[in-house]
RNA sequence: GGCCCCUUCGUCUAAUCGGUUAGGACACCAGCCUUUCAAGCUGACAACAGGGGUUCGAAUCCCCUAGGGGUCACCA
């Protein structure tokens, strides 16, 4: 162990996407890399907001992405005791103190300083009170907050690992609330106890926090405390240039899952937005990331999202997973769209595996890798429309098919070499083009005009199918000829 | 609006100390391969936000402008 310890800290009051499973991302690369701790803490201070379902789903996404942390889940709503134990210490030694204004007062001074076009800081009325004034307060049973006493002067100077040193001036800094009245405590204090408690050495997150860091800063010198280095990566952003939010389509990481997107593939996706390891090699799996990953390298600017590189990603990874894996991945897809059941027998699951094989090159996404597969499992599918036309409206069509199966109906033994020589002697028999014998029947067989090899899906079909399929082709064109 | 951060092809990015025909990837387009579709291969298109400095020389350093983003809550 090398004493750094990070922590991911999510708020649960949405799922997790890739701006936060980014930042996660980071946080594990960067801990795996120096050998130290990964800290998983809930911060749900926001009773309101935060929801258990969201935590569930948080960290079956944290798991399914194979980022997996040392300690934790802690939860910030199970240790209350310690924010206020360290805000009354705050207030004993005079650099903490109650402030008894009215929510309604503070939000009527901030409009009005809006609407004169000046910016509204909490002026300190509540920073000298008397005992009589306090007392009178909580005669009139007045609630009361805790705000933290900041300096009106000076700088506070927040060193980032990325973005090199930052100043505030602290007559820009008010005194704000660390203990909300209804005693719980705010996200930029709990936020500094927590990580003084958990020993936090390295604050990885994402640059919308930079903002708040010199108040944590002030809060965390209060308390007494080292300051922990701070890392503010660059956002991500959806395609309009705007923050992440749900209405720019999939970015829960999720939904990545359900729409068929491998793990890996969005691993290595989300590692290069923002980070670069510098050479023209794009490709890394989880370790090698770990290997190659370093702070100094990640950049400053923020990066928009686009999903064409992640789906081919993804597609790569399709090609190139251990099939094994892929089918076991695959199956869940299969299954939704009624292809397979829960339960396989083993000639079942020898045929998926050869199905997947035959397909996988073909799809983006394992929706897609179902939707291609689909012919393989079902007969009714319908004809092409362009290929339809095309293929099937051809002087002679139907008996061509018919001819076909014929030929296939005694072929003995009935795999890839075998139909495939036939079809070539059937061809020059017949004195036209491999071509126009494979075109339909591809049409016949699969409903589609693209795909695997032909002679490989009329062997894994089985000679039943494919001539049953040629024939009903064949009574298909026949019966629209009967309609004109 | 105040404060803070940022600015290389459409998108993700590379370019040790300032010296490169500004590189790669995705997408797009074209060609090759092929029974089709993919994949693969080859090629094409495409960027230093603008303006001033400093310098023999600037994407790189400085200043200004513009643009984008973040943040200013008893949200996190």
């Amino acid at each position: 162990m090398s004493g750094i310890k990070v922590r991911f800290a999510p708020s649960p009051t949405g799922e997790l996407h890739i701006g936060g499973a980014r930042t996660a991302l980071f946080n594990y690369l960067y801990v795996r890399s120096v050998g130290g701790t990964f800290v998983l803490r809930i911060d749900d201070t926001d009773l309101e907001r935060s929801r258990s379902d969201y935590i569930d789903k948080l960290i079956a996404s944290m798991r399914w992405l194979g980022l997996n942390w040392d300690e934790g889940p802690y939860y910030q709503s199970k240790r209350l005791h310690k924010y206020n134990r360290a805000a009354e210490k705050l207030i004993s030694e005079k650099k903490a103190y109650h402030c008894y204004c009215s929510i309604e007062d503070l939000a009527t001074d901030r409009e009005t300083a809006r609407t004169e076009n000046r910016t509204y800081l909490y002026p300190g009325t509540c920073r000298n009170l008397t005992l009589e004034e306090v007392n009178i307060f909580i005669k009139a049973g007045k609630k009361a907050v805790t705000r933290l006493l900041t300096p009106d002067q000076g700088v506070t100077v927040v060193k980032d690992e990325i973005r090199g040193a930052v100043s505030f001036e602290n007559s820009g800094i008010d005194d704000f609330i660390i203990i909300k009245s209804n005693g719980l405590p705010t996200y930029n204090f709990a936020s500094v106890v927590d990580d003084l408690q958990m020993e936090i050495t390295d604050i990885i997150r994402a640059e919308e926090h930079l903002s708040n860091t010199p108040r944590q800063q002030l809060c965390a010198l209060a308390l007494g405390s080292r300051l922990p280095r701070f890392a503010h990566v660059p956002m991500i952003l959806a395609p309009d240039r705007s923050k992440l939010s749900k209405r720019h389509g999939a970015t829960a990481v999720e939904e990545f899952r359900t729409e068929g997107f491998l793990p890996e593939a969005l691993i290595n996706y989300m590692a290069l937005l923002g980070w670069s390891p510098g050479g023209e090699e794009e490709l890394f799996s989880l370790a090698d990331l770990v290997s190659k990953f370093s702070l100094q390298k990640v950049n400053k600017t923020a990066a928009i999202y686009d999903t064409d590189k992640l789906a081919w990603m993804n597609s790569h990874y399709i090609r190139e997973y251990n099939l094994d894996k892929l089918v076991e991945a695959a199956r869940p897809f299969f299954e939704k769209k009624g292809l397979i059941d829960n339960e396989l027998t083993v000639p079942e699951c020898d045929y998926l595996k050869k199905v997947i094989a035959t397909v996988r090159e073909r799809a983006k996404t394992m929706l897609e890798l179902a939707d291609v597969s689909t012919y393989f499992y079902r007969d009714n599918y319908d004809y092409d429309e362009k290929g339809d036309k095309k293929h099937f409206t051809k002087e002679g069509a139907a008996e061509l098919m018919r001819t076909m199966a014929e030929a296939l109906r005694k072929l003995e033994p009935f795999d890839m070499e075998t139909t495939e020589m036939k079809y070539h002697s059937l061809s020059e028999n017949l004195e036209i083009s491999a071509g126009s014998l494979i075109a339909p029947t591809r049409l016949a067989i699969t409903g589609r005009t693209g795909g695997p090899g032909l002679f490989e899906i009329m062997a894994l079909l089985g000679r039943e199918r494919t001539v049953e399929r040629l024939e009903r082709a064949a009574a298909y064109v026949d019966h629209r000829l009967a309609l004109f």
